[in-house]
DNA sequence: GTCCGTGCAAAGGATTTGCATAATC
DNA sequence: GATTATGCAAATCCTTTGCACGGAC
């Protein structure tokens, strides 16, 4: 289970770290501000520091753990990483985030930076929107 | 000329609105941010107040006049709204930006969405990496 | 026991805002 | 001349950091 996932990457582990990793592991939603895991936590009495939410989010970041995503809004977003590429719809007005995966898009993105020579590390499409739900 | 890009989204004609247009449809580059704006005109002696770069900005934007973009960077960067929409590649190393359009991820996009019911209002698709220069 | 992790509070950077002055129409 | 825009400095929001203490191995 998740003690593995710090081991596997060289983190000790310890309780914060444990209880971060379960909230981003929570059925549910799948996408957290720093302050959506402080509020997580502080709900169940399990009292963490910010400060801390965000040294382990950016430990986890570097390890590959969780992707930190930069949608409109002002702060980060993080995710656990599971290994399959996925975009994502946002929805403006609750916030929901909708993952899809569409692999025609993919290669047309490799077509292109081949084509121009980029050497791609990374790339994120994110649709904003209304989602069913909130028409 | 610009002076009626103002006029057509009903704002004053001001010499901050005036020289931030300028700065933002120069040649060259295309993709700024507010500090960059700053410092362009703060080299050629022409001082404006940074709150003054981000109202306007912020008008711009609401008016449809420029796009805010949230690269991984913490700021923002605006671009000149010219109509047609495309897409980016961001070099990690220069932070050039490159500009792309690709019909099929649009269309590909445009049949998701409708598929889930989702009502896109806008999107963004950026591919971070290294460009041709940088390697 | 050593070393790394955490909490707290203060610092940091980008952006916003309140208020008095200055500019546009 | 009335109304809106600007400059300045202070405030705000998210995030990072310094330092002393506590916990993992």
């Amino acid at each position: 289970m998740e003690k593995n996932d710090l081991k596997a990457v060289g983190l000790k582990i310890t309780t914060p770290r444990m209880r971060i990793l379960e909230v981003l592991s929570s059925s549910g939603d799948r996408h957290f501000s720093a302050e959506d895991i402080y509020q997580h936590l502080r709900d169940i009495d399990k009292d963490i520091s910010v400060a801390t939410i965000y040294r382990v989010l950016t430990q986890f970041e570097a390890a590959g753990l969780v992707i930190r995503h930069n949608f409109s809004e002002a702060y980060s977003v993080f995710e656990l990483n599971q290994g399959c590429h996925h975009d994502h719809l946002v929805c403006l007005q609750c916030r929901r985030v909708i993952e899809f995966h569409d692999p025609v898009i993919e290669e047309r993105q490799d077509a292109l930076t081949q084509r121009v020579g980029f050497k791609a590390t990374d790339h994120s499409l994110t649709i904003y929107g209304i989602c069913q739900d909130c028409q």
